[in-house]
DNA sequence: CGTTTGTTCGGATTCAATTCGGATATTTCC
DNA sequence: GGAAATATCCGAATTGAATCCGAACAAACG
């Protein structure tokens, strides 16, 4: 049975566990990463996996929530910035910044979001949605014209799961007849057009 | 190694695994879909599996790629009606055709669909894709106005993407404060009113 | 028919995930 | 301190699903 770590020795192993599961996947994809190769990686026994993990795909649980939470805070830390600038730069703003965090540590979590059947599966998107919902609210008290839009709820879902999806979509199979930044900027325009236009009418 | 059935009896033995494989994964998920349970629904021997597929990913593939084809055939069966309407219509229509689509055989692939970490990995969406882009093109024939916007390339590929994530994603987990009918025309007036307004700028 | 080629099958094999029981480290408490 | 209790770590042994294989069955062909 799976034990809640008491020590720090053991919380750090737990740890170790992870950060050897994002390199395994990095470096060999999801069918490289055998328990062998993580408890490898990891400086670690197999058996010593499951004192603290159900079984493997406990172990992707566990580097989904960190994917997220770590997203979450970038998220959280763009905040004051973001909600200054009008809807189209906060759109922009943003997804340089989670292009910024999926690069970082020599790309460990772009390699690893390749794995796309993964991400899917065991990402929460839950708190990454929410915490984007949030700053959507953050924004609209600065820019009160917004929440005169009738389909405010359908529309942010829609823009927020646009954005991540294709921007994802982008960075696993990027399409050589335009830029990253291009794609940034289209989604950039989509979000802040269709406000303009909707609140003409 | 694989062979290429030559005769009915084998050829018929491929299509009776796919066909087995669509009802085990619609009946117990991606887990229970073990070679002896495909085997089970198709009414074959495990064996016979590896005559035609190189292993159970294989299958899958299979799956996706019957996936893929009757959908594009979805697309371009559509085009005649579709090509004939606003672009905001349009795209309601596209989505409401596809919805229907994944619906049909009792939602066999709808269910399967929900399995997205599979879909992701074995469905081809090159062709899809294309079939999409083709149907785009038909459309600005018909609507040459749409010619002027200066970034299509990128515009077409964030359209489409968002479309079939968006709605995938809803599908997987509808969000109960607004109908999937909401969903679908909050997309069309996205791609309706980012041309409307940057057709006149 | 007899031969050759295509097909089916399910028991035997393989290999990764998981378990288990003991060895080792850390904390507790006298 | 040190001995008991608790927590951690480990890797050989087990398990079960994917895959292989060789025998048996069917069709095609002369």
């Amino acid at each position: 049975m799976t034990r809640k770590p008491k020590q720090n020795r053991a919380q750090n192993t737990v740890e170790t566990i992870v950060q050897g599961a994002f390199i395994a996947l990095a470096k060999h994809g999801a069918e490289g990463a055998t328990t062998r190769q993580i408890a490898e990686y990891a400086g670690v026994g197999v058996g010593s996996i499951y004192e603290y993990f159900e079984n493997k795909e406990a172990i992707f649980s566990a580097m989904g929530e960190r994917f997220s939470r770590e997203l979450v805070t970038v998220i959280q830390g763009a905040t004051t910035n973001v909600v200054r600038l009008s809807l189209r730069d906060a759109v922009y703003e943003l997804i340089a910044q989670t292009a910024e965090f999926l690069k970082k540590d020599d790309e460990l979590y772009l390699r690893c979001a390749r794995e796309s059947a993964l991400m899917e599966k065991h990402v929460p998107f839950g708190p990454i949605y929410r915490a984007l919902a949030d700053l959507f609210v953050q924004h609209a008290i600065k820019h009160p014209e917004i929440l005169r839009l009738n389909n405010l709820q359908t529309m942010t879902y829609i823009f927020i799961n646009s954005g991540i999806a294709t921007m994802i979509r982008y960075l696993n199979h990027p399409n050589p007849s335009f830029s990253f930044d291009d794609l940034a900027k289209g989604l950039a325009d989509m979000a802040g057009h269709y406000v303009e236009k909707e609140l003409k009418l």
